[in-house]
DNA sequence: CTTCTATATAGTTATTTTGCTATTTAGGTA
DNA sequence: TACCTAAATAGCAAAATAACTATATAGAAG
């Protein structure tokens, strides 16, 4: 929706997080770090937000705020089923933000090869 | 020196500031953004802290402040010339981040696309 | 030796972030 | 209908961040 008014600083502020970045790696490979549900399957749908609190050892509403916090830059999407929340990740706004770094990077690196 | 006791998470957390990004992208490539220094190189000795002040119109010393915060995760290097303090930026870091959250996205996809 | 100049440090304040507990909501189930 | 269960929201406190002004430091210049 109002995706665009998205910067590059909050993506890398949204990651910018030990937690998140946890969670970021666990939802990357659901299957290596949760056990199968019931409703809605790990992969297609998405880890629920009860298996990564219990996992994680923060209360349930701080998850909650983390994946939304997530899920605001896109870097994950979530979907209802029944009254769970399944949270996804979303690799392409992770390929798009290391394009950005790369860019910088590539210049940097270009530049001071120079002669 | 203590460079191993830093994570991603701290580097994504020194990145994600509209500010240091826009440092970042000058000190990328600096002989388009600044002029030409009496004594050190923009490019093989840095940028000083003044001439990023005077662009950025912070005060000096939070424009130290955010420079200091990216040299501490080796984002960019510092060196002293007489009493100038150059600014450097150091793309080995950046492709390293690169590279990690390259690593994530990959992973992602290639769970997301099994059969 | 004093003064100037560039940067760093100290100290303060406002804002943002991160966490919690308590409560609300919304969908199932007995 | 009344009751569970899962997640979201509200409200709050502690800590971290980002900015400022004032001051200190260290090297150069006179």
């Amino acid at each position: 929706m109002d995706d665009d008014a998205l910067s590059t600083a909050d993506l890398l502020r949204a990651l910018g997080n030990e937690h998140r970045l946890t969670i970021l790696e666990w939802l990357a490979d659901p299957r290596s770090h949760f056990p199968e549900q019931r409703d809605g399957d790990l992969v297609d749908d998405g880890v629920c937000v009860g298996f990564i609190t219990d996992k994680i050892g923060l209360s349930q509403p701080t998850v909650t705020n983390h994946l939304q916090c997530l899920a605001k830059v896109g870097i994950v999407n979530s979907k209802r089923i029944k009254n769970w929340a399944f949270y996804k990740l979303a690799p392409e706004r992770l390929q798009q933000l290391e394009a950005a770094l790369s860019k910088v990077a590539a210049t940097a690196s270009r530049i001071q090869k120079s002669p």
